[in-house]
DNA sequence: AAGATATGTGGCAACGTTTGCAGAAACAAC
DNA sequence: GTTGTTTCTGCAAACGTTGCCACATATCTT
């Protein structure tokens, strides 16, 4: 079927040594030989098999790219970035997609073991992942990147975005345009986006003295069912917020599809910002205010992290990269309708 | 560093062939050392190596996904329905994104076949590809199946949408409604994708009876930005649309970017329809009318038959499936403002 | 009792590559 | 003419598997 190191060999009338020299330049071989092992090469088409190269312990040129969900924008844009940057180094993902499913998760980490990939970024479950199977690659030699998701800061390499700053720009924006009662809708806490994401909005809150009605902030999952009921909730509330803060694009979408259901005008009633700041963002009528990862720049982090990690093994400690973010200011946001709320009724009275 | 077979044999006291008898269940082994096997081999957390296994002939458990952009709603969904499919059957894509460039995509057919893929799922790059190579590697027994885009089907196995059908049910929709001025926003009409579109577009105009208007028709690229200045082009027309046909996900984008900008309303001013039924169109203000594909269908079809191929090899001939599309009727279509174009001017002037 | 069959195990060669080593040829220096 | 250095080439051994073959038992037929 596809021709050998050996058949170049014979048609060259060299040995397999030789041409393996040739292809690798490395060490002597006359001009005449090199050309005539070159032609012989082109002639048959040759392509190295890359698999036999790398049982003599050669880099395989495959990193395993795991992830939780690739038809959310946010890890196709990590996709993206990831398998552009890869390529400049002669690297190509194989792309894991384990729905955030522990058990999908373990399975791939073991079938990426077994290729023999040369490392891994990973972005682990939102319910958890086997720690002790990565415990044990990374033991035994296994470059491992954390990318956006982080859990083991002192056994992982790791690049994450600030989640806490984004989440503090963007509260920070809305209470500056005088919204008080500000809606959360999060995912997972034990995430570190979560996690972070929450610490920022009550910060925030807090540096501004306005404390924050714990009715407002719906924890659940980064989907967008959970954006669909917590802003039917948020909305039935007697109290309405006047802003809305999605925790990630998949929940906006959520959002905004009950908010364009009940007909509610957006910034009119109801001002709204997003986390993950997504092509179609702007876009939407209007365009929406959103916090924005430098996701290319995320990427080509951690797969220059992890190339680095490869090449001179475990010998520093883990490093944590942290990413700033951005607030893009669009049309969703603006001031509140006519009054703030939480505040004496005589001065609710008196705003305009 | 890793274990291997050689590691289990010794602690389990047999020999290398014996474990790999236990390990593929294969042959005659004793009850009693498949025990003390398997017990060695989760000890030692053994993980088979694919590559010495590849070596020898078997299949590598890897799939080429060579796709033109990720960042594509379209091809995100591809992405995950494959993934999924080949999950299923012990197989992982290899993520080979081309960006539309011919160079590159000739680099990932090489790269993959050193790395010994055992089959590729392929959308050619629009400028088109180097089909010599293509040709050479099935003649030398590569699997390969084109996904979504289709250039050579007496070659190569297919999984195409019907976009003529697709396109033809939008447009008899839109004719339905008492449109009969619709502004075709389109990509490369080398494609098949863009070729059938617009043949479907023509045709349901002559079922219907009415004259096409050529400068409705823009074929671009399927991409935001020709969106743009298509739909910037054809709301500046004398005789402007009443309707607007997007042919891509990413083409809707640009138009409907514009149409916010331009503050038109849709549909009171401008009906839309639009290509590739994506997340986002549902919970768009108003929902977005759509052509659906069965990404999942797609996906999940050429998976299997590439598995196909690659188990039975190409011992018959090429096939193509064509995937039906259907019409998801949403709010951003209805009747045109008042009344139909193409009527004497007169009567033009009489609009709002 | 002698063969035939089923069951269990290890040895060894191969897959396609790289690499250390050794040998050969060319050239220079004594 | 001997010795040394540099340049070129091939042999053979690995890398971790698998699968054929041979051998060793045990069980069943006649």
């Amino acid at each position: 079927m596809a021709n050998t190191i050996v058949d170049v060999a014979k048609r060259a009338g060299a040995s397999p040594s030789t041409v393996s020299r040739v292809l690798n330049r490395k060490g002597y071989v006359s001009e005449e030989m090199r050309e005539k092992v070159e032609r012989a090469a082109l002639e048959l088409g040759y392509q190295p098999n890359w698999q036999a190269r790398a049982l003599k312990g050669k880099a395989s040129g495959l990193v395993g790219l795991i992830i939780p969900d690739i038809s959310n924008t946010y890890y196709t844009a990590v996709a993206q970035g990831v398998a552009g940057r890869l390529r400049a180094h002669d690297y190509e993902p194989v792309l894991c997609v384990n729905n955030e499913d522990p058990v999908v998760d373990l399975h791939y980490l073991q079938i990426l073991q077994q290729k023999r990939v040369d490392g891994i970024l990973y972005a682990h479950p939102a319910a958890g992942s086997n720690w002790q199977m990565v415990e044990a690659m990374v033991r035994g030699g296994m470059p491992i990147v954390e990318i956006n998701r982080q859990h083991a800061p002192d056994l992982l390499d790791a690049v994450v975005a600030d989640n806490y700053l984004g989440a503090y720009q963007m509260t920070e924006h809305l209470l500056a345009l005088g919204h008080t009662r500000i809606g959360l809708v999060l995912g997972e806490t034990q995430l570190i986006t979560g996690n972070r994401r929450l610490a920022g909005y009550r910060r925030a809150h807090e540096d501004a003295g306005v404390r924050v009605d714990p009715c407002l902030v719906r924890v659940g999952s980064f989907i967008r069912q959970h954006g669909e009921t917590a802003t039917r909730e948020l909305l039935s509330l007697p109290e309405r917020p006047t802003a809305l803060f999605a925790g990630s694009n998949r929940i906006l979408m959520g959002c905004l599809a009950v908010i364009s259901e009940l007909d509610i005008s957006i910034p009119g009633e109801l001002s709204i910002g997003s986390f993950d700041n997504t092509e179609w963002m702007s876009a939407w009528r209007p365009p929406i205010t959103a916090v924005d990862i430098a996701i290319d720049e995320l990427s080509r982090l951690a797969v220059d992290l992890l190339l680095r990690r490869i090449a001179e093994g475990d010998a520093c400690k883990p490093v944590t990269y942290t990413l700033s973010t951005s607030l893009i200011r669009r049309a969703s946001t603006a001031a509140p309708p006519e009054k703030v709320e939480r505040v004496p009724a005589a001065l609710r009275h008196g705003r305009s």
